[in-house]
DNA sequence: TATGAATGAGGGTTCATTCAT
DNA sequence: CATGAATGAACCCTCATTCAT
C-alpha cells in the first residue's frame, strides 16, 4: 500500500467519485458499490465516513457547491461595464459553466435532477447556489430597466434570460442525436458554439427588455 | 370474475395507471407493482400484456402522446390571425399545457426525465413528439422574421420563446417552495397566473426578435 | 415440484419454522435467512407473505397463542371441584403446560425474551395472552381468600403462584447444567418431575393463602 | 493527549461502560462501538484491552459480581436472630437488591439473559454467582424446616421463595405498562412498593412452609 | 386469458475486527 | 500504549420477472 497522498485519500476519493456518479445517475439510481468502485474504496467507506448515502450526497452537493463558486467567472463582472456589456459578459460566462464540464456541471445536473425528485439537497440549493448568481443577474438586469432588483418585472426577465441559456443544458441529450457535431466527445460545447449562442441570447435578451424599461427622463433619446 | 367491458379492460386501466405511476416517479422509480395496484390488476399483468416494464413504458408515451396531440390547442393556430397574435396564442397554449394536469403535462415530464436518461422512449419523442410543436413555433417565428422556417436563426429564436415557456414547468418544485402561493394543490398553475407569464414571455420574445428580422434596413440608430 | 398439501404450503411452512427460529433466537437474533431455509424457502418469501420481519414475528405469536388456547387445559377448570383441587389442577396443568414442548412452550419463550426486550408483540401479549390465565388463576384464588377476584391480595396471591412455576422454564437452562437428569433430550421435563414439583408448588400455595383468607363468618368451623 | 489517571484508565472506563451496556442490551445486541462511544474511548480499545467483545463481557461479569457481593446485605444475615426474622430480612434485601438499580441489579440482567441464551458466562454465574445467595437462603430454610440445607425440601422451598422475589424483576416490562405508577422513571421500584412485596413474599412463604417442617406432629386439625 | 405464488439478483446498512501508524 | 482508518461478512429488504395453474 502507498503512503496516502494529502488530498488524495479515500473520503476525497469517495467525495470525487461520488460527485460523477451521482450526477450521471442521480441520487436514488446511483449505487454506493459504484461509489466505491471508483473510488477504489471498501463497500463500507461511505457508511464509515459520510454515515450514510444520503449524507455522502449532501457533502457532495456542498462541495460542488463551493468549488462550482470557486471558478464562476459570471459571479464578478467588471463594476465599470455599461449594463449592456454587463449583460453580455454573464450570459456568455452562465452559459459557458453551463455548457463546458467541471464542478459546475455536475452541479447543475444535480440541480436538474433535484427539479424532478427533490430531496434535502434542494432546500440547500434554494438558499445558497440560487441566489448569488439570481442575484447578479438581478443587478444587471435592475440596471437595465432602470428598477430595483427587487421588482417583479425584473424577475421576469431574469427568468427569461437564464431558461434561454439553461434550455442548451437541459436538451443536451437531444443536442447529441440531432446535432452532434456541435458537442465533444466529453460532452462539453464547443467555445466557438457557445459564444455564437450567448451573442444570440444576449441580442433577444436585450431587446426583449427594452420596451420594459421604465420610461425615465435618464433614458437615452430616441426610445 | 366480472365479464369485461369493452374499453375498460386491464389492459387499458393498465396504461392509464402506467403513464401517472411513470409522469410522477420516472421510468427506472416507478414500480409495476404500483402500476399494477392502481390499476386493480394481478402483480403479473404487466408482464403478460406488455411483456416487460420498458415496453409498457414506449405504450404509455405512444398513447400519452397520441392524447396530447388530440387536445393540443397550440398546434391549431388560427392561419389567418397577424403573426404577433399567433405567437401570442402559441405561447399561451404552450405555457398552459405545461402548467395545467393533463396527459400533456405527463408526457412533458416524462420527456424532462427522458433528457436527464434517456431511454428507448427518446428516440420516439425526437421523432414523433418534438417536431410538430416545433414545426408550428418555426412557421410562426419564420413569419414574423421574414425568414424560411428552416433558417438557423429561426431555430435559435425559437428555442428562446420555448425555453421561456419551459423554465416555469421545470423549476416547479422550486416555486413551489418559494412560490407557494401560485400553485394550486393539484400542482397546477392557476389560469391568471399563466395569462400573466404568457403576457409576458410574448412581449419579450416579440421585442426580442424585432432586431433580427430581415430584410429591414439596420435597426435604427442607438444601437 | 410436488403438489401443494393444504396446510403445509410455504406460508404455513414459513410459520412454523419462524416459531421455532423466533423461540430459540429472539427475534432480532432470529435471521430470517434461518427461517426460509429451515421452511424451505426463498430468501423473499418472508417479505412476500408477511411484508417484512417483524410482521412475521407478530404473525408467529398470534398463531402460537391461538395453537396455545387450543390445547391449554388449565383453562378448563372442573367447576365444581373444591377450591383447593382446583388450585392443585390448574398448577400441574399450568406446569405441563410450561415444561412440556408444544406452542405453549414456545410462546413461552417469545413472552421471556418479550420482558428483556419488548416489542410491539408484547402489548398483544399483554392483551391477549395473560388476562385469559390470569382470569382463571384469580378466579380460584379469589374462591380460597373469599374475595373478589380483582383483590390486590388476590392479584399478590396469584403472583407467588404463578412466579413459583416459572421459576422452572426460566431456569431450564441451569438445571439443565446442574440437574441434567431430569431433563429429556428434547428439552422437556419429565411427567413425574413435573406432577412432583406441582405437588409442591400446591402445598405451598395453599398454606401459604391459608393465613391470608378473611376470617369471614361462613367460613367453614375449624378456621 | 493527557497523562493516565490511576483508576481512570481506559480499561476501567470500558468496564463501567460495558457493564450498562451489556446489561440494557445484553451480550448480542451490545455494540462495541457504544461501549467505547460511553467509555469515551477509541472504537479499537475492546480488542486492544480485552481480545474480542466475548473476553470484555466475561470481564464484566467478573467484575460485576465482586462488586456486587461487596454490596451484598442480603448475605450478612444476623446469626442471631431468629429464622423467621431471618427468611424477612434475607428476601426484603434480595427482592431490593433486584428492584433497585446498581451492580447487583445489572449481573441480574446479565444472569436473566444468560438464562435465554447462555454463553460462557453462564458457567461462571452457576460457579460463582449462584451458591453463595442459595447457600445463605438454604441456611435459613433449613432452619426454618429443621432440616440439613442440602434436604430436596428445603432447595424447592428455596426455589419457591426466590421465585416469588425474580417474577418482579421478570415482569418489570409488564408492570411499566400496567401499573406504571409503581416505577420510578429509572426504572426502580419505590422502596416501600419494596417493602410492601417482601412482607407479602414473607408470610406467603413463611405459612407455606409450616406444613413442611420436620420432626413435628401433623399439622393442627384443619388440614 | 389471467393469476397468486415464488424467485434471485442486488440494494443500503451494520458491526466486530484488523492494520498501519 | 493507543488510535483512526479501513475491511468484509452478513443482514433485511426491494422488485422485475417467471412459473404452474
Amino acid at each position: 500500500m502507498p503512503s496516502y497522498q494529502p488530498g488524495s485519500d479515500t473520503r476525497n476519493r469517495l467525495l470525487v467519485a461520488a460527485a460523477e456518479v451521482f450526477a450521471e445517475q442521480g441520487f436514488r439510481h446511483a449505487r454506493v458499490s459504484d461509489i466505491c468502485l471508483r473510488a477504489q474504496a471498501n463497500i463500507a467507506a461511505v457508511n464509515y465516513h459520510f454515515g450514510d448515502k444520503e449524507s455522502l450526497y449532501l457533502a457532495v452537493v456542498q462541495k460542488l457547491d463551493e468549488e462550482s463558486k470557486a471558478d464562476a467567472p459570471y459571479m464578478q463582472i467588471e463594476p465599470n461595464a455599461s449594463p449592456e456589456e454587463k449583460l453580455n459578459t454573464f450570459i456568455r460566462e452562465f452559459l459557458g459553466v453551463l455548457l463546458k464540464t467541471g464542478p459546475s456541471t455536475w452541479l447543475g445536473k444535480l440541480m436538474a435532477r433535484e427539479m424532478m425528485e427533490p430531496t434535502a439537497a434542494l432546500d440547500y440549493m434554494i438558499e445558497k447556489v440560487i441566489p448569488p448568481v439570481d442575484g447578479v443577474a438581478r443587478g444587471i438586469v435592475g440596471e437595465l430597466l432602470s428598477m430595483p432588483p427587487e421588482a417583479p418585472l425584473v424577475q421576469l426577465c431574469v427568468s427569461s434570460i437564464l431558461s434561454q441559456c439553461m434550455i442548451y443544458f437541459d436538451t443536451k441529450e437531444i443536442a447529441l442525436r440531432m446535432r452532434p457535431e456541435l458537442i465533444n466527445p466529453d460532452r462539453s460545447y464547443d467555445p466557438a458554439t457557445i459564444a455564437f449562442l450567448a451573442e444570440h441570447v444576449t441580442q433577444f435578451s436585450l431587446h426583449g427588455m427594452q420596451s420594459m424599461a421604465v420610461p425615465v427622463a435618464d433614458m437615452p433619446a430616441g426610445k
